[in-house]
DNA sequence: GCAATGACGCTCT
DNA sequence: CAGAGCGCCATTG
């Protein structure tokens, strides 16, 4: 197992810092992200970034999800169960199976109504 | 420098 | 639509 990744790479501060461009209220896919932060293809790295990210980051990586919308269950107990918390607390909603609708929450995918409590 | 692992993505069944 | 398998690239030891 490649043990426990360091965090000082190149690669990395661009995926938080496109991470961080998520908005509130949004969901992105590692593919998404990985192509905003100008690695296409290398979406594997972004899930590798985040999983360096350390405690005291600010980086939304709660708002990062598979292509599927789905999260995928990780090897730290209750972190997937945190993740989804902090997306529920922004507004994100779940499928019964636990799946975001992208259509709708996908930070680009989307980009169209939202859940607003007004109106609809 | 070589080989293995990995918060993934896409295609086929 | 859902599940499983293979591939891609970078980082680690």
């Amino acid at each position: 197992m490649p043990a426990r990744p360091r965090p000082p790479s190149p690669a990395y501060a661009k995926i938080y810092a496109t991470v961080r461009r998520i908005p509130r209220g949004r969901v992105a896919s590692y593919g998404e992200v990985a192509r905003a932060a100008g690695l296409p293809g290398r979406a594997r790295q972004v899930g590798y970034a985040l999983f360096a990210l350390p405690d005291d980051s600010t980086v939304p990586w709660h708002r990062v999800v598979d292509a599927a919308g789905r999260v995928k269950p990780r090897v730290t107990p209750g972190a997937d169960r945190l993740q989804v918390a902090l997306l529920e607390r922004e507004g994100v909603a779940f499928d019964a199976r636990g799946r975001i609708d992208l259509a709708r929450f996908g930070w680009r995918t989307g980009g169209r109504s939202r859940v607003r409590g007004r109106g609809a």
